[in-house]
RNA sequence: GAGCCCGUAGCUCAGCCGGCUAGAGCACUUGACUUUUAAUCAAGGGGUCCUGGGUUCGAGUCCCAGCGGGCUCACCA
């Protein structure tokens, strides 16, 4: 590996630390007493007379350092943010030695190092809130140089570290050095604990479910397959855990969810990535109806506790998260947006509205496929604040209760929000002949070409034969619903590792790779 | 999968129509400076110009192939 000139120079930094006995790797705990931004929110020096902070520890990284002669400026970064600290050689060298300035913090540190102070809080003739260091100690050196990221008074931004692929690639020197991106990431944080909140209070329990799964079902999607070498079993990583949950309900939780991770095996984009976070939620005795009442209180509250806000921008538009939503029939929307009733059309004559509006089709589009078209092609995107379209056709939607009232429909609803869907529920079927037969026409779909088309699974058959309550379930994709409170525009801002392709030298050779029985 | 764009110092970028030893700011090194803040001042070091071919007297620049990334579209929740 060639070391560049900056790297050479840590290293040597380095071997001359520990040439002075300095450890710059020490093995005990540093007692942190105080935060960065604790100190610049909670300082108080009344009268010019510092009241507080007068006896404090921090840690953190060295991110700069302004060095004049006997005495020194330089920032420190914790977890919470920054705080300048005024560093003067007599006084964390009070003897004749003066080493551990002169040397040591001079020369020795370096932008990126772990330090730990002690010292007290006060306020520069310029009016900045600064650690008086009294002792200084290294906690880890750092060897390869940060990015500087500078900011003048204005705010702006010097020398950012921008570039996409070294963001994502180095994510954790994007987080060192992007404020702005941690924020993100708190966000989604806040989020997921959030929505837990909301359904703990509601007593509703989480659950975990198979990621590996030998008959992936739940959802249209092709999945990534592995091989178990002791049961010698191929098996599949989930595409979704609905089929898992409804046993859930058979078994007797009235309430069950999980958030957790989804695999498809599929393209990527910028609302995309082979794995992406879900949070699925079934509730026992409800229906459709009553979960939309229940996601506008849950989008709102979650709106709510990330941004301080029930309305936040995204794209420039301002989208109001307060319920309740426009509730409109799939139908309906298909003919307020193209004028045309599709409500009695079998499948030839949609294929030919399709032809008609310039969609493209091929044979092996069923009846709910090219209506599913229409609708992404000339409806979607108008569905900017949060709208509730209901009432699928039932060819494209076999898990989901058949309308009480409308034939040749079901219980579902997806709701929009900014031209995209964040949230997809049903009233789940819960008749298992139905299901039997619903899950037959997929594989009739199947055999068409469809290769998304949902697999047999004879267990969960068998587990609704046992008899599941009404229930009403949903999905929520937790990083889409970031992306939207954040107002991200690529998947990759809110996932700390979006999947790469990775570096070239920096993964063994395939061959070497390979383990014995995956495919 | 297709089209377009990008890849030059640790970071952000310039480098014209192919032509001197490949540049700038920050970062780094040396020196000065005890309340600075994009600290300042002086001097200095640092390059696989993504990789491999080709054209040419001469390639960072032009051509071909590849690798990686971004955007758009397609596919897809």
């Amino acid at each position: 590996m060639q070391l560049s000139e900056q790297e050479l120079l840590r290293r040597e930094n380095l071997q001359k630390l520990r040439e002075m006995g300095i450890d710059p790797y020490p093995a005990e705990a540093v007692e942190v007493t105080a935060y960065a931004r604790e100190v610049q929110e909670g300082f108080n020096d009344e009268g010019g007379e510092p009241q507080n902070f007068q006896q404090v520890r921090l840690a953190g990284r060295l991110m700069g350092s302004r060095v004049m002669g006997k005495a020194s400026f330089a920032e420190l970064q914790d977890g919470s943010g920054r705080i300048q600290l005024y560093i003067a050689r007599d006084e964390i060298c009070p003897g004749e030695d003066k080493e551990l300035y002169n040397t040591v913090f001079k020369k020795l540190l370096d932008i990126g190092d772990f330090i730990g102070v002690e010292g007290f809080a006060f306020r520069t003739r310029m009016g900045e809130i600064t650690i008086h260091v009294r002792e200084l100690k290294l906690l880890s050196k750092s060897l390869h140089p940060l990015p500087v990221v500078k900011r003048d008074e204005e705010g702006n931004v010097y020398d950012a570290f921008t570039d996409p692929e070294q963001r994502y690639r180095q994510r954790y020197v994007d987080l060192t050095v992007n404020p702005h991106v941690k924020e993100i990431f708190l966000k989604r944080s806040k989020l997921i604990s959030a929505m837990r909140r909301f359904f703990d209070g509601r007593g509703w329990l989480e659950v975990e479910t198979p990621a590996l799964q030998p008959v992936h079902g739940g959802a249209a999607a092709r999945p990534f397959k592995t091989f178990h070498n002791t049961l010698e079993i191929p098996l599949y990583l989930r595409i979704a855990n609905e089929l898992y949950l409804k046993r859930l309900v058979v078994g007797g939780f009235e309430g069950v969810y999980e958030i957790g991770k989804m695999f498809r095996n599929e393209g990527m984009d910028r609302t995309h990535n082979p794995e992406f976070t879900s949070m699925e939620i079934y509730v026992a005795y409800k229906d459709y109806n009553w979960m939309m009442g229940m996601v506008e209180q849950l989008v709102e509250y979650v709106a709510q506790e990330v941004t301080g806000h029930t309305k936040v921008e995204y794209e420039g538009k301002m989208i109001d998260f307060a319920g309740p939503y426009r509730r409109l029939s799939m139908y309906d929307a298909i003919q307020e947006y193209t004028g045309t009733d599709i409500s009695g059309m079998d499948e030839s004559a949609l294929r030919s509205l399709c032809r008609q509006l310039g969609i493209a089709v091929d044979d092996s589009m069923g009846k709910g496929k090219l209506i599913d078209e229409i609708f992404g092609e000339k409806v979607e995107e108008h569905l900017i604040q949060p709208t509730y379209i209901i009432d699928y056709p039932i060819e494209m939607t076999p898990l989901a209760k058949k309308h009480r009232s409308k034939p040749g429909l079901v219980e579902r609803f997806e709701l929009f929000v900014n031209g995209k869907e964040i949230a997809n529920a049903y009233s789940e079927l819960n008749d298992p002949l139905d299901q039997r037969q619903r899950l037959e026409d997929q594989l009739r779909l199947a055999e068409r070409g469809d290769f998304e088309a949902m697999a047999m699974d004879e267990d969960f058959l068998r587990s609704l034969e046992y008899g599941m309550p009404p229930t009403s379930g949903l999905g929520i994709g937790i990083d889409r619903l970031t992306m939207l409170l954040t107002d991200q525009h690529s998947i990759q801002e809110v996932l700390f590792f979006p999947q790469m392709r990775p570096q070239r030298g920096s993964i063994y050779e395939p061959e070497k790779k390979q383990e014995e029985g995956s495919e």
